[in-house]
DNA sequence: CAGTTGACACCGT
DNA sequence: AACGGTGCCAACT
C-alpha cells in the first residue's frame, strides 16, 4: 500500500518531542535523498491517513515552517512547535540546529 | 494512458 | 551572499 509513505510516517512519528527534522533527512533515511519532494507529498497525504502525523515537526532544510499553510490555521504549526518548547520566530525555527533531530542519527 | 503537480534540495550565476 | 533554474520519485487528474 503506502510502503513509501508508511516509512516516512514511521520516521516522523519517531521524532521525539521538542525536536524537528528536515525533508532531506527523511528522504535520505528512506533511501532516496533526491526524493525530498516525496516527503512533502507524504505529509500532505498524512492528513488523509488514519494515523496522526506530527507534520509540524517536519520543516524544510532552512527550518522554515513551509507547511504551516496546510494546517487548519496559519499559526497552528507555530503554536504546536512552541508547545514542544521550540522557539519559532517569523515562521522559522530559531535554534533549528539545536532542535534538529536526524532519523539516521538519533542522538 | 500520458501529463502535470508537489509541505524540497542542490547547483549555477 | 542571495536569487533563479533544474532534478528527483510517486501520486493525482
Amino acid at each position: 500500500m503506502n510502503n513509501f509513505f508508511d516509512r516516512i510516517y514511521d520516521v516522523v512519528l519517531s521524532i521525539p518531542e521538542g525536536r524537528v527534522t528536515t525533508y532531506g533527512a527523511i528522504a535520505r533515511f528512506i533511501g532516496s535523498p533526491q526524493s525530498s519532494r516525496m516527503v512533502g507529498w507524504a505529509l500532505n497525504q498524512s492528513f488523509t491517513q488514519k494515523e496522526k502525523i506530527p507534520a509540524h515537526r517536519v520543516v524544510n532544510r532552512q527550518g522554515i515552517l513551509s507547511g504551516k499553510h496546510f494546517f487548519e490555521t496559519p499559526t497552528a504549526m507555530q503554536e504546536l512547535l512552541e508547545q514542544e518548547g521550540i522557539v519559532v520566530q517569523n515562521d522559522k525555527i530559531v535554534d533549528f540546529d539545536g532542535v534538529f533531530w536526524d532519523p539516521n542519527r538519533p542522538e
